[in-house]
DNA sequence: AGGAATGTAAAACGTACGTTTTACATTGCA
DNA sequence: TGCAATGTAAAACGTACGTTTTACATTCCT
């Protein structure tokens, strides 16, 4: 495994369980098993190192909830929280904690999340065969809500999302 | 206004913006209006600080959702965000922000999560005439997907869980 | 064989962190 | 009148931040 992807591997790990600000340099690169030099020669900066571990984490979460219906991608999360954990969503974390103002990491969550509501629109469209804004919508609150609550309900909450959307989408059907 | 108000208030404001890491002590002072040594007579700690931040959150907003139906909850959400802004859960984002390693603030999150489950278990048991743990789950969800899906979606996210939340609810009614 | 490329360890850069201290001014109550 | 309480400004505490530098070792290609 090259340094990089060693690097950004020991980033996102850091950076999702203690959070960006949290997580100091030093941490970083024993963590990462390399010398600061190496780390900022392949980092460039620590924005641009969490921009980096946003833009593979989009990767690695767009493949995963590459489905046909929408019950097929509450499965998916039901699999992601199973392997990731419950910690809620990292873009909208990552902009929280920085309030927006670092320009890498604000441009990585603008470029997922509207990746995401174009998928959950695709999902719902090829689930009903055709087009439903508003279900979209409802099902991209309940995919963010299930994210979130899981948190401290646990898994259930995605059950419940699962259960619900599975409601919605039965009725816009007929 | 005394100074632990103002300091409260003012710390609220700076850690909901820029988030709790970022927010330096100076910074705090400062929009406190007040010394350093003012400030952690009345703070305690910056911890102790967000702690009380979060009390007085957990106030304000629990007073804000005291209703008796699933709808009017989703239209006091609706007035909060108008009001508050869309910056997520202060909650969740708090404890994802010190990885829950900080008592203080860890406690005051679970404290706040569990009124919350329980307030929700209530409007839906109050709007239904009987107690519902599916229902309520899914309520949950949609309320928690509505306050993070509004950072990136805007209002319309409030509403298409508005819409949902009706919808489950009078399926759940006969 | 030789030299760019890539790595290391470790110290230093200046700045900012959360917190405490020193020295002093202003109040409000007994 | 006097003194405790409460405030101020400003410097200092030691530590850690993100980042760069210095000096040196090791590969890998031609």
């Amino acid at each position: 495994m090259d340094m990089t992807s060693k690097l950004t591997a020991a980033a996102e790990r850091l950076f999702d369980r203690h959070g960006y600000m949290a997580t100091g340099m030093d941490r970083l690169t024993q963590a990462a098993g390399m010398s600061s030099r190496t780390l900022y020669k392949h980092a460039g900066s620590k924005a641009q190192l969490m921009a980096r571990v946003l833009g593979e984490r989009d990767r690695r979460f767009m493949a995963q909830i590459e489905v046909g219906t929408v019950d097929a991608l509450f499965a998916a999360l039901e699999d992601w929280v199973r392997v990731e954990g419950t910690r809620g969503c990292l873009f909208l974390r990552s902009q929280a904690e920085t309030g927006g103002d670092t320009p890498e990491i604000a441009g990585a969550v603008a470029a997922h999340k509207a990746a995401f509501g174009q998928r959950v629109a695709d999902i719902v469209a090829a689930d009903l065969g055709r087009e439903d804004a508003d279900l979209a919508e409802q099902v991209l609150v309940l995919f963010e809500g299930a994210t979130h609550a899981a948190d401290y309900r646990g898994a259930k909450a995605v059950s419940a999302a699962r259960a619900a959307a599975a409601i919605l989408t039965r009725r816009a059907r007929t």
